[in-house]
DNA sequence: CTGAAAGCGCTTACAG
DNA sequence: CTGAAAGCGCTTACAG
């Protein structure tokens, strides 16, 4: 009896003989686990891929990968509302639900990387989108491991290689935000940071760095300082700076929320701004135009990084090429009223151009 | 050897012994297939029942009722972001997911009431959070008959009577506003409201009021208006209050968000706050906190809502008897920066006067 | 209508 | 890291 090639059933066992492996190590590469050879596992997985190979569970299962994931370290930040928001829109565009998850408030027993992953899978997730500091490299790893769409926003340390990310030009925005400032007439311009091992926050100090060595004026690292990006690192830095026997005659904050942050110890020390001090955020979300002065602020298109983040889950879903691991969209400076060219008479400002 | 009349695995098998037939008996029933006897059928049914037995797809399958849907009109309000994190976190921990929904974002065609709910029910949604005033009577009563438990937060138009809801104690708090501003010496106060059909503007209102009347103060209508809960109302408002020939010395705005472009007005005319106006706000968001300066304002308890909101659906749910449908939550004043005593003399309301 | 037997597809445990 | 063997839980085919 002639034994079919090409068997009508699409059997894990089928997949099997055609990689040329047994059954139990497909089994293995379907469900995630680790101990299969890398390369053993590509072959399996592009075995999967072009057969098209579905377990029954998944074969049977009701929820058609409908929906993503979204997960946040918390909702307190007006940036995260506002990549949601971009989440948000293409969802609705493309017909795509949103669940929203804030880590550190899992159930009873928090999950391991593991759970977390098999959960999603079980669920008929098509993807995660990760707004967080909180997932390591086991994390993302056990993603990969179970082909998860999976996409991290703007993160703040930088991701394993082949991990999708979308992210904002940071550089090119701390140089604008300096760049005004110098064209304002400023000489002396603090940085105020967010944590220094946040590559976003690094770029935007060098971007900053870049601006100044361009007109020729020299870093002075009183004036360069990092934290936390939250309003009380603000209050710190200010307190500082207005502390210094040559306090600067402008502030780039690293955010707008830092920024906000100096804004209110400015006016519990009387220093107006922009009369006194010129200041620019970074972030550009509703807050730096809402506050009083409006902020001037390096806008960074929060929105547009969350629908690319999803569309980024959904090609990869679609089985599409994607040539390159990584979108960095484009930041503008928005000028409103927190910068002003420093003041003629402000004699210490002057003094020091005239050094 | 004895056989384990208790087994620890609830598999096909042990259903099978336990009602005394073959596995693929209850196979058969499981599946329901024809050719079994109406009495075995019916002794398989009891036992599967009793004994809960899951089939390994169902065990796997989504757990039903596991997510709650939330739908705002938007998120751009720091209100519906206070909420959402209320609900987030009661959904952590009763182990709930949480599907966001943003209305007017629906995909090309727009369901109407019947599909949306029916939607509902094929996605094994537990239920239903409404944030957002753009439900009609026809939407609720489409979920209504269809059983799905619905909770409207704090509605704009107050819901049909037999539909649960969550709110504050607004009445309450618009009094304890004014009252604040009477004991500081006011007498001139206006009130900036939001939209004169909504519940919860009225409410506030009619707090105000009560406590001027309890001081013998009248109420002047030309310090009254209303209008949408935005900035652009607060503009509006104090652009119109401070071109009176008696302006107030004192603002009761409806919401923080009114407040915030009271004190953006206040600033471009060089009203300083609290030294020339006085200024109270409404909803407790983190904007009231941040300001410059500090808004005083009349706290929602805008998480707890969100949780009460989701402990409502979770109790419909579970078919316990409520006693009441309706929750409201205590508001309480948080004094900030932005009230103090009428100036003794208030040169600028006078020079006002003036003119 | 019932169930012993065979079978299916996947997973597990473990020897190499 | 791999896979032969055993096992698991359910289903199917069919004799009675």
């Amino acid at each position: 009896m002639e034994r079919d090639l090409r068997p009508s059933k699409l059997t894990l066992a089928a997949v099997a003989a055609e990689v040329g492996v047994s059954a139990p190590t497909v089994s293995k590469v379907v469900n995630g686990r680790e101990d299969v050879a890398e390369a053993t596992r590509a072959r399996v997985l592009a075995a999967l891929q072009r057969t098209g190979y579905k377990s029954p569970l998944q074969r049977k299962s009701i929820p058609e990968h409908r929906a993503v994931e979204v997960v946040f370290d918390s909702l307190n930040s007006a940036y995260g509302v506002e990549v949601l928001n971009g989440v948000m829109e293409h969802a609705a565009v493309s017909d795509m639900e949103v669940i929203l998850s804030i880590t550190g408030r899992q159930a009873g027993s928090p999950l391991g990387p593991e759970e977390r992953a098999q959960r999603l899978i079980d669920e008929g997730r098509a993807g995660m989108i990760v707004v967080t500091s909180a997932f390591g490299a086991a994390q993302l790893e056990a993603f990969k491991r179970r082909q998860i769409p999976i996409v991290v926003v703007d993160p703040l340390n930088p991701p394993p290689a082949d991990v999708f990310s979308v992210g904002a030009s940071n550089w090119a925005g701390g140089k604008a935000a300096a760049t005004h400032l110098l064209e304002l007439g400023h000489r002396r311009i603090a940085y105020i940071g967010g944590p220094s091992t946040a590559e976003c926050s690094q770029a935007r100090l060098h971007g900053y760095m870049a601006a100044l060595m361009a007109e020729g004026v020299a870093v002075d690292h009183e004036y360069v300082s990092d934290g936390p990006f939250k309003p009380e690192n603000g209050v710190r830095a200010m307190k500082a700076l207005l502390a210094l026997d040559n306090p600067p005659t402008a502030i780039f904050a690293g955010s707008d929320s830092i920024a906000l942050g100096v804004l209110a110890e400015a006016r519990r020390q009387n220093v107006r701004i922009p009369e006194e001090m010129s200041l620019v955020g970074f972030d550009g979300t509703h807050q730096a135009e809402e506050s009083v002065p409006p902020l001037t602020s390096v806008s960074q298109p929060l929105q547009e990084m969350g629908r690319s983040a999803l569309s980024f889950i959904l090609r990869q879903k679609n089985g599409e090429e994607i040539d390159s691991r990584r979108v960095e969209l484009a930041t503008h400076l928005v000028v409103r009223e927190s910068t002003a060219p420093p003041r003629a008479s402000n004699a210490r400002a002057a003094a020091a151009v005239e050094d």
